[in-house]
DNA sequence: CATTGCAGGATTGTTGAACAATCCTCTACG
DNA sequence: CGTAGAGGATTGTTCAACAATCCTGCAATG
């Protein structure tokens, strides 16, 4: 039976792929993919006739795709006016790594029951940053800085917890983009990842948690500033 | 000026209650709110037709206000079948208390700079349970006692943990309706949550969130059993 | 000069109907 | 007993139409 067990996890995860997927939720996918990549900067307009005509949906089918968006709050939606890809307000910006915060040291601290499949995969998340960083790709240094964090509340194995935290940082991914110097912006974290994976792996959570908690200590007061002076 | 800013933010409360509010938001408000209150119970589908003709709105505006619905997780939608309120499992509800472990324990922990206001209304809540239980209304105690864990959570003061939060919430009204005994399960917290309240009121955050971990460890064993055998 | 009022056009909000695709049920057949 | 298929019901998607609202520009007014 534990073969027949093997197949049917394939099989559903095949079936989430193929299988279920209406207009509206790819044509969210495909605008959420554009708007967390920069192709749609904060502040452009998705017009209805425009980006149905372009994807070829038609305009019900669009609006159902926007809702998800909006909810996502990857994009704004005002009455009589249009969907507006979001603009982050500083305030926005504070809120987001106040909600990391509360999820983020919260998972570490209480990660001594975490498969220790989690704990590697902090670690490799900043390994992917390192080499990132060696190479000079600022922007998947970035990248690979999200995945940590993301990797950080997966600890705390909650698939509701993974969804939000996923959620506020495609939402943080709209304040980088107006952000003119990611390496400045980036690199200054990878040395603070890699402590904090260290002693993840060394089985230092309280240690661990702390150290998170001193880190946004300093990167919230220094991304106001920074966000305030780099926007558009 | 500060006079026409005094102006500006009375205006902008107003803008939000007159102004906005679509036909699918409507719809979907309303659905929620049956949903919440038990009229809409887990399982039951919602046809489009059925719902429409009801609400008297068109199929496309009903699949708008789905939308919504589905992505705050309070109805399904399975393809080609349609949406069905929400039948949470086992596993849903043990995730629920796990992400309300992470919000709220952390939010308890550094509550130290909140406004006071916001401490107090942490002891409104329990006092309005303790009101609603010598009336013996029993479904009012769960409901103070989900705006207590709502107040918690507030005092981290960020707007996304409360709306997290809320969704929560909502989700977990789905697990209570189908508890054939609101009063032993509600009933045995009125205790705990005078205690945390009153060291919140004494200003002891550390203690107040290491009684809030305990309440956690007990709950949740607790509910799992509880929810297994006491389901529809 | 600043403000107000008012067309006119453009965009969104909502509806209804139509057809395709899929699912469910029931029946008939091997 | 199992199954293959027909038929009906529901959902998925598009299209066209109209109402409601917003934006722009211009004229009128003080």
């Amino acid at each position: 039976m534990t073969a027949t067990d093997k197949w049917m996890d394939l099989l559903a995860n095949d079936r989430l792929l193929l299988d279920r997927a209406s207009t509206a939720e790819r044509v969210a996918d495909i605008l959420r993919q554009r708007v967390i990549d920069g192709a749609l900067t904060p502040g452009t307009q998705l017009s209805e006739e425009g980006v149905g005509k372009a994807l070829a949906v038609s305009r019900n089918t669009l609006r159902e795709a926007f809702r998800l968006l909006v909810h996502e709050r990857l994009v704004v939606h005002e009455f009589h006016r249009g969907v507006f890809v979001r603009v982050l307000s500083v305030d926005d910006v504070v809120d987001l790594y106040r909600i990391r915060r509360l999820l983020e040291t919260s998972s570490v601290q209480r990660a001594a029951g975490a498969p220790k499949a989690l704990v590697e995969a902090v670690s490799e998340a900043v390994a992917e940053g390192e080499r990132a960083a060696r190479d000079e790709r600022w922007w998947d240094v970035g990248t690979a800085n999200m995945r940590f964090h993301e990797a950080l509340v997966a600890l705390a194995c909650s698939p509701r917890a993974n969804e939000t935290m996923r959620q506020v940082l495609a939402e943080l991914r709209l304040a980088f983009h107006v952000m003119s110097r990611p390496r400045e912006f980036h690199e200054p974290y990878l040395g603070l990842n890699r402590e904090i994976a260290d002693l993840l792996a060394a089985a230092s959570w309280r240690t661990a948690a702390e150290r998170l908690d001193a880190y946004f200590d300093t990167a919230e007061t220094q991304l106001v500033e920074g966000y305030g002076s780099y926007r558009a």
